[in-house]
DNA sequence: TGTGATCTTTACGTTCACGTCAGATTCAAC
DNA sequence: GTTGAATCTGACGTGAACGTAAAGATCACA
């Protein structure tokens, strides 16, 4: 249920420096209660949103500070869900908190799209090159003689 | 025909100093004729080859030490063309560095269709979590009394 | 032939994202 | 309650990818 920061690190493929370094930004919430000294102790949520935050800095390339601020969809999302657990918030509150969710998911959205869009260009030319590449290997191998026929 | 670093800086939307440190780690080729001290001149090809660059280091997110190695790729076909034009080069030496190039551009094809696949799963789920808050949102204004009988 | 803008090399500085070390502390297990 | 492994905090170190400053040289143009 709990574990330690080792743990946690192998888990995920990363080291506790690294770990600690993401709270000390502010990238990993720090639990409030730890007193200096105590071992840090992770959930699975904990670790899950780790993970999530190291899938997004390599896909994405971006750096962790912009990560951060593009996090803050989920923070916005998880207040909600606080909020929507509680009677006393009105209709008003939370439909500005689910906006706000709403405008950074469509950040995202937006960065997601526009790296797929130009990764996807680039796969398509890579594939075109090699086609070139291996029809010239199939004309050599025909017959050597008519290399120099077929001009890249 | 010829421009010179500022300009090319200013094209492809760089700095000089970046040009400079790209072909100061052989990232770029260096004029083999330029006598130290004289400004450098770049051509149409090598602006191109500069984009192609930025575009790969920003869409691939390695390191430029991994990029020089995955952009060895155009060198080999760069040197077939050069053998092509000649006459006196066996058809297996061909051979050979077609093959070369070959597994470049499967290299990088790999790396580009996994990051691809990546971001699309990534785009995926961003979207069915903004249909959720969408709906979620819907729901509010419909009816605000409704709101909690809808969980995320 | 000047002259100002741009460029040259050299070299040190900077930011990011951690690595590494030290010395003390905590924790799990015996 | 001791011991050994893991963790803690704090601090300094490091590599990648440039930024920046200095002092002089080169170039485009009048």
């Amino acid at each position: 249920m709990s574990l330690r920061i080792g743990d946690v690190a192998r888990l995920v493929g990363t080291t506790p420096r690294t770990i600690r370094y993401y709270e000390e930004i502010g990238l990993l919430a720090e639990a409030p209660a730890r007193p200096s000294g105590q071992h840090r102790l992770y959930s699975d949520a904990e670790v899950e949103r780790l993970r999530e935050v190291m899938r997004l800095k390599d896909l994405l390339g971006v750096s962790l500070e912009e990560l951060k601020t593009l996090l803050s969809a989920e923070e916005a999302r998880a207040e909600v869900r606080a909020q929507l657990r509680r009677d006393d918030v009105d209709a008003e509150r939370r439909r500005e908190l689910l906006g706000e969710a709403l405008g950074h998911l469509d950040r995202q959205l937006e960065l997601v799209r526009h790296r797929a869009a130009e990764l996807a260009k680039l796969e398509h030319e890579l594939c075109e090159t090699r086609k070139r590449a291996k029809r010239k290997i199939r004309e050599l191998e025909a017959d050597p003689r008519l290399v120099a026929s077929s001009r890249e």
